[in-house]
DNA sequence: CGAAAACTCCAAAACGTTTCGGATTAAAAA
DNA sequence: TTTTTAATCCGAAACGTTTTGGAGTTTTCG
């Protein structure tokens, strides 16, 4: 590897004046750097960018902690998604990205953010936080890290925040069954500890009560947003309301394992049960029937956090919140309301 | 942060004996180490790694290359179970991931190879290159960067490569439609560029000659890698070759296009044409009907890829080429040859 | 008891950059 | 002509580690 010492002997000046040259500063000969450019291209030279940022304390690189990236996360590709988008705009900007995973072993060693400061990433975006994990309290606290939660709400100094409408998903949601006659509309939604379904389960309730529909605790079932977890609800919503002619499912994910329980108890969606899922994930319009849900750009998701983060970075003085808008997507999973139900 | 010197003072000795306390060397006193430990922990010292491998050479980093990572990727998720796979084995063998994508701009200023060793990885893990990129060539000739290839054959000094047994898989999706009876076997194939395409058109002729079977050019087709492209090759194969019963597809993406192109020319999977795909992706299992499909084990070539590439990283001197088994699975979209074809 | 060996420790150099604070020379102004 | 100013350049320090090559003690052994 070719140093800038290397280009220094070689152009035949100091290694302030190649590093000066190639940094574009103007207290340099143009001649000079033109020559030190064509030896530096000469020579295939390529800055060191530890040494770099050594001294800048700049590493323009930054941590993408996603917790539970795994196999299973295939099915919905909601990672995946969020993943490009923070990889296109941090491309962009020319950052780099540091994937960091969590497996047990070292969370219990290390925390994320000693992971972070060891690496000498700038900043970190992070997402499938749950909302009593330790670490968040962590980053609340130790402020001089610059960090982006997507999806989980908290303030703070150094903290950004990406997340997407979800009161209003779950909204257009209900209000659509609502709109198809549907009366008595339980809902399967994910855990406690989800910031998201906290704020769904908040939309649910606003929407039934503003059309004057009972708002009932009995209906609300945990599915732990797991395709298992969403076939377990409906199996007991099935058998305890038969009264249930809807449901809002707080993911496709939970919807897919909800349509076997019903195929399994002999019903049929929509023609039995109307159900309508949220994230719009990739498998919601192959299966069958096509799902209705609430489309989530988690894409833009992604890319919403690395700007966000990267300006903080930049010291640009933004909004630290961001919410994106979430749009129903009317497919064949829903229908309206038979007499003969 | 505190550094390494801070706590040589307050432990009161010097530099070195802390770095080598802290690193196990043998030669300081327990009980030296002991207080240093302890020093270490009070102060919450995080050793900085870009020091550290600016004199050691070794960052304990890869590089990650994925081709054409984008929101397109989420259909098949096949880059994310492979970045699974990766991400699980690097982590436990404690290395980090820097993910690299290289969109069109900086493909033009910076070369790959450039843009690792800028970087600083120690070597890299490349997916998605088609058999004449020029970064290939680059690769092969200049030895010094350890890489491992994903489905790209490629002999090399410092080059390992992990890839499924294609023929194998091509052959068993075609014995497979023989046995139900079918003759007149058509094939969707990727493009000319792609190593697996050319292996998987291998294997399809080599299995049609076992049973006897001509092979037909003209009963190739090309849809590179894309729904769209699968449609569009079915919708040619429905028109010029009505004698056609059965076909096999290089990719699942393919087959959800053919699907599509079968359903419009008034035909039904499986009764008037089955087919088998290859890949396994989610999608495959959920949609309607369910794919016969020959399944490849992305998280597995990603896991072996890392273990691969770290083991030639740390001067194991192991097999450098690592072929994984495929599965046939059979679903639905397969079945016997009527009569009534 | 003296020499060798073992045990602890450390100063300084090195890694490849950037940056600070001038120094030198040439051009412009007085 | 002398003084300012502008244009170029550079030496040395700094970033936070690891490593080299010893040095000073203490222990062991003949």
């Amino acid at each position: 590897m070719t140093t800038i010492k290397d280009l220094a002997r070689i152009a035949g000046v100091s290694v302030t004046t190649v590093s000066r040259a190639l940094n574009g500063y103007d207290d340099v000969n143009e001649e000079t750097r033109r020559k030190i450019k064509r030896v530096a291209e000469e020579m295939n030279y390529r800055p060191n960018v530890l040494a770099r940022s050594l001294v800048t304390k700049k590493s323009r690189s930054i941590g993408v902690i996603l917790s539970e990236i795994n196999r299973a996360g295939a099915k919905d590709a909601m990672l995946y998604e969020i993943l490009c988008g923070i990889n296109d705009r941090a491309s962009e900007l020319d950052y780099d990205i540091l994937l960091f995973s969590t497996n047990p072993k070292k969370q219990l060693s290390k925390s994320y953010s000693d992971l972070c400061k060891e690496r000498n990433v700038e900043g970190a975006i992070i997402s499938g936080l749950r909302v009593n994990d330790q670490y968040l309290q962590e980053v609340a606290v130790d402020t001089s890290f610059p960090c982006v939660l997507i999806d989980i709400p908290a303030e703070g100094n150094n903290l950004g925040h990406v997340t997407t409408d979800n009161v209003q998903g779950a909204r257009m949601a209900v209000r659509h069954l609502v709109e198809l006659g549907h009366r008595n509309i339980a809902m399967i939604n994910g855990h406690n500890e989800a910031s998201v379904s906290q704020q769904r389960l908040n939309g649910y309730r606003l929407e039934l009560e503003k059309h004057g529909l009972p708002f009932r605790t009995e209906l609300v079932y945990n599915g732990n947003f797991s395709e298992e977890g969403g076939g377990d609800a409906m199996h007991l919503i099935l058998r305890n309301h038969p009264e249930v002619t809807a449901v809002f499912t707080a993911s496709d994910l939970m919807v897919l394992g909800a349509l076997r329980a019903v195929e399994r108890s002999g019903g049929k969606v929509p023609e039995t049960i109307s159900i309508v899922g949220y994230d719009d994930i990739v498998i919601a319009s192959y299966c069958s029937p096509r799902l209705t849900t609430v489309r989530q750009d988690k894409y833009e998701m992604g890319y919403q956090s690395a700007q966000l983060l990267i300006d903080m970075l930049e010291g640009r003085n933004i909004q630290r919140k961001i919410v994106l808008h979430n749009e129903l997507i009317v497919r064949e999973s829903t229908s309206p309301l038979r007499k003969s139900n």
